[in-house]
DNA sequence: AAAAAGTCTG
DNA sequence: CAGACTTTTT
């Protein structure tokens, strides 16, 4: 039996669709400890890895350790019929071949349940090595997601280049190329809109625009973000969800002097 | 001679944007009460009344009974050409093949004429008798726009059961099942934020979603919407048009236990 | 890919 | 209030 209440149903309804777009389907993974779900993206060259603490429930119940499989696209679906400020229920039996979201509006006027098929889904469960990373990077995360939109204009690629001067990102296209370098800045208002650039040596890697612009769906949920960087590394975009656990997606870098393989 | 002033323009606005995806010509029936309109839909599935009495027009002159044939599509693009606070008049000659829709801005800075050539419509007057319905329930028209909107992501029709709890929307689709209840509710701040529900006997009909989509689009009209249901009966959805009449839509319910035939 | 809805700005 | 634009939906 697994039952699990969340007050604020907007949470679930923005990660479904920050990553419906690049995981098609994926094992839900509940435990006495959270609500987790890690998965590679269809074509398998990112990761995508969901952490939902279960003390960020109003209630989680989780008898023993479940693992649900669920089409994203038709989870999307259902939960884009909830109001942003629904509470959202998650219920399934043991052995239940189904899901059932409940939402209740504020009011307790309106209560709608949408009950979905489970499905199976072989998945490789990877291990993610803490590592250490050689640069982290924190902005805004509307910021982060201007400069990949903005640089996917003009080439596919990007390469992130981090100095004690800042961040730099820049590509090349047909049309031209394109610099876009963010300083440390810690004075203002209200710390989410800090840049702040933890380094412990230069690392400067290349990655494909194209998974970028996909992680950026993830904006809404933060209003910063972290990007953890190693030479030889994945790259980490890390979107942290407000006292429940993060957003996490990998992404391996391109070899630098290679042609694009796509 | 025919000349009808409206001042609240708008209103006429909205009507057509209501109405013309669902019926592409129709005759206004012009008389000393009002101006009025029934129409079946393009399919014959469902059916359109518009009533606007003549008292809610400032001016309202109408020398005999007619009835003016138009396209609805053409009259609507004519409208849409009135801004939302023109003074709106109608005008036709006895006999004449014409209508003619004067704007006046506010101001009276702006006065437009479109002429419309008039049509020769065939129309079955249906008599449509007052019945008595086994519930009738009220609540604000976004809310059942969200409803249908919402159900039809996950299935085709709906079944609409009304008992003593409130007001249940439920479908199957190939991806799950939904149900959405609503229960009575009268403490709000504003009245037209309330659900009524009016209950002779329990009901449970089920529709088309299509339809009922379409007839959504009257939400602009009024925030609240009267739903009416008899057993074998159909089903009429009513938006009130303040101090003038309203517009109803009448959709026949589809036969339990029958496939689609789509 | 086209249409419709919503949002934003002038 | 309207036009344009962006975003979403079919």
């Amino acid at each position: 039996m697994l039952e699990l209440r969340l007050v604020q149903g907007s949470l679930l309804k923005k990660v479904l669709d920050a990553i419906k777009d690049l995981v098609t389907d994926a094992n839900f993974d509940c435990s006495s400890t959270g609500f987790s779900l890690q998965a590679m993206d269809s074509s398998h060259v990112a990761l995508v890895a969901l952490l939902l603490r279960s003390d960020g429930f109003e209630h989680f119940r989780c008898d023993r350790s479940v693992s649900v499989g669920m089409n994203l696209n038709n989870m999307a679906k259902m939960l884009k019929c909830a109001s942003n400020d629904d509470i959202i229920t998650i219920k399934s039996d043991d052995g239940g071949d189904a899901v059932t979201f409940m939402f209740e509006s504020p009011n307790q006027d309106k209560i709608s349940d949408f009950e979905m098929k489970l499905m199976d889904i072989d998945s490789e469960h990877l291990g993610i090595p803490e590592a250490e990373y050689h640069a982290i990077v924190k902005m805004p995360s509307s910021e982060f997601a201007t400069i990949c939109k903005d640089l996917s204009t003009i080439g596919d690629t990007v390469m992130i280049s981090v100095t004690k001067e800042g961040v730099r990102f820049s590509t090349k296209g047909d049309i031209g190329s394109a610099n876009i370098v963010c300083r440390q800045n810690t004075s203002v208002d209200k710390p989410e809109e800090a840049t702040i650039i933890e380094m412990q040596e230069p690392v400067s890697l290349t990655f494909a625009l194209r998974y970028l612009n996909s992680f950026t769906k993830a904006t809404p949920l933060s209003s910063s973000v972290t990007i953890s960087l190693s030479s030889e590394l994945p790259v980490v975009v890390e979107y942290k969800i407000a006292d429940m656990g993060y957003l996490r997606f990998y992404l391996a870098p391109k070899i630098e002097d290679e042609g694009d393989e796509s």
